[in-house]
DNA sequence: AACTATGCATAACATTCTTATGTATGTTTG
DNA sequence: CAAACATACATAAGAATGTTATGCATAGTT
């Protein structure tokens, strides 16, 4: 057996940590790139991150379902040969609410970089 | 009615952000404090983020037990007066643990900054 | 006397993931 | 050319981890 099985030599983060992001990572993708579908998500942020953020399909595509009914996102259906793909993108509210949540995030961050560097002996 | 009842004025996070990230705050605060109790670190983090995060002791208490049964945390049990008040510290698997939490989410907000700084058309 | 703060705890519920499964087409490789 | 892998969607059961509500009790403030 390989020790390396659950090593840090590629680090994925443990999952807990994404999650309350995931919509956020969609709208800001959506955001930067008109439209996009849900395969195409996973592998752009596998790539952007380095494989240490892997979206799950059981996770992503309720995302976009719900963001979708949310009325942020708008979909069309191409067929590529036969198989089908849905492109998202981003609606008129959902590039307000896209910035709001990027900016939420990004001041969550600070707070938590704040938090993490401080000592408060 | 008010119209500020919602507003940004003190910005509190969409609660799904904390998740993931409390367990985390708690073993920091541990490792800078030597030992805590519980109402202090609700306290603490609201003072330390300007109440931007108020830790739930709905979500702390349970969170405590269960570093405490993994065996992260040790406690003690004071009387203030009549009042009881239990004193968490870090134990040695603790320290370890902290140290490990605290740099996988510092790593994770590198990488969250990144994919939100980034434009990726 | 009433209200607010301190201090613990737990239970019902909601949200949001993971893991597993299902279906189907397209491409690469031994 | 068969098997394996990649593309592409979807959903359901279960786990994890919060919120909200409730409960109890003591201490301080108005």
């Amino acid at each position: 057996m390989f020790a390396f099985y659950n090593s840090n030599i590629t680090m994925i983060y443990s999952s807990e940590l994404i999650k309350g992001t995931l919509k956020t990572i969609v709208l800001k993708l959506l955001s930067d790139n008109n439209r996009m579908y849900g395969y195409e998500i996973t592998q752009k942020v596998k790539e952007l991150t380095g494989d240490k953020i892997q979206i799950t399909e059981g996770a992503l595509y309720p995302t976009l379902h719900a963001l979708e009914s949310d009325g942020l996102l708008s979909v069309e259906t191409e067929f590529i040969g036969k198989r089908v793909r849905k492109y998202y993108s981003l609606s008129t509210s959902g590039k307000q609410k896209s910035q709001e949540k990027i900016s939420e995030l990004a001041d969550f961050m600070n707070t938590m970089k704040y938090l993490l560097d401080i000592k408060t002996a």
